[in-house]
DNA sequence: CCTTTCAGTGAACAGTCGTGCACAGAGTAG
DNA sequence: CTACTCTGTGCACGACTGTTCACTGAAAGG
């Protein structure tokens, strides 16, 4: 007696249309229940049945739950592409980068908050194949705003490896800010404010930072001088 | 017939002496079993078993899972603590500062894995509880290194907002390199010289913006002026 | 010494899980 | 119109889960 309106109710659709609308159904229904709990911790059966669909229906779609995980990376990780897409469209009024950064995170983190709150949350936890590819996904991005970055003044004569550091520091900052912003109650904007602020002030401390750079590193004492070029 | 040298086979002990241990033997279990998955895919008999005791015998100890994590928690951050009183201990080199703050981190990570494991695993991920309990403690910890800033120079006339922004920043890059030392493969001492190498410089970095902060809060433009006090 | 306490046992329960299998029935191609 | 394809269904299976209960036997207390 198998019904096929689990999922749809409208006009007749065709047959990829349908599988495509189950799918993701699926991931939604998945990502819904990851607001409470942690991917390790869901069930086959339990998406399933969130998602309005019979357990057996969800092997049409993925061989197992991790490869259903993995699903939800490549779409999470393709509207963080579209943020940073974005930030780049923008004018950029240079010293309101930080400014702007910040409030292109915030837009996107609200707008897409199921999506940050997985890569947040399995960042570190949980199922090994999912930490390693958020890892890599974000390694990635570090090093593409490490090559964004050498175009800056005083940045454009830095190593590769300093690019690298201070990318990974501003990328560190920005997952916590999103993190923090993701667990900040709703509906207490003061509380988010605080937040975004804070996040701005780190930023604008870490910038502050890159003019005085260089001779820091030439002042290292101890350490094996290798990596430091001659001004 | 029930024997008791499920977690002994020593001399014979005090009840409370046996009970501890048992406890431990629990919390240890738990603690192994969080190696390679999340807290809350655990289950209750699953630990009891890796503990070697019967599943009942773990009511004894613990209401429910929930209050066993929080009793990793408590350990965990005991641990942290002692980390920290050693950072105290050490004579602080001034200008070593850094370096040292980052040997003192390896030196305890290495030391107590798992529990920084734990920490880093369940800080963003799963149970509400835990995370909660866990965010308090990092967010206690920060407030702590913020009053120890505020003895240095530069620093000793920043507003209180101020040194919780750099505490913060500073508390954050430390969780992430600590979590990168614990996913970085046992075995292999290059990366995880990387790894410090990268973490000591951005913490120079940061350190570096500290003199030119002040007249940058000034600098800024459409702000509202509001917590920057008068040199 | 005898009695009490209580950490750990073992069997049993209702429920959930992942998975295999035969089958329905709507969309698709000839 | 007919024959084929294939997504979703329904049922069954064994394994595992959290929790209950009455129990045992050694340490603790008088």
């Amino acid at each position: 007696m198998g019904h096929t309106d689990s999922v749809n109710s409208e006009t007749p659709l065709t047959r990829a249309e349908q599988k495509e609308r189950t799918r993701i159904a699926l991931l939604d229904a998945a990502l819904r229940l990851l607001e409470r709990r942690s991917f390790g911790s869901l069930g086959l059966r339990e998406v399933a049945r969130e998602a309005g669909v019979v357990p057996t229906a969800f092997y049409r779609h993925f061989a197992t739950m991790e490869e259903l995980g993995l699903a939800l990376i490549d779409d999470s990780f393709r509207t963080l592409r579209r943020m940073i897409r974005d930030a780049r469209a923008e004018p950029l009024g240079y010293d309101h980068v930080i400014r702007q950064s910040a409030e292109i995170l915030v837009r996107h983190v609200h707008a897409h908050r199921l999506h940050f709150r997985f890569i947040a949350r399995e960042r570190s936890s949980g199922v090994p194949a999912l930490r390693q590819a958020i890892r890599t996904e974000i390694r990635l991005f570090s090093s593409e705003l490490a090559t964004d970055l050498a175009r800056f003044p005083f940045l454009d004569r830095w190593t590769t490896e300093d690019l690298g550091v201070l990318a990974t520091l501003i990328v560190n900052t920005m997952v916590s800010t999103a993190e923090e912003i993701i667990d900040a109650p709703s509906g207490r904007p003061e509380i988010e404010q605080a937040i975004v602020r804070r996040a701005e002030k780190q930023l604008r401390l870490i910038v502050l930072g890159v003019p005085a750079w260089r001779s820091a590193e030439a002042r290292s004492d101890t350490a094996e001088p290798s990596e430091n070029q001659p001004a």
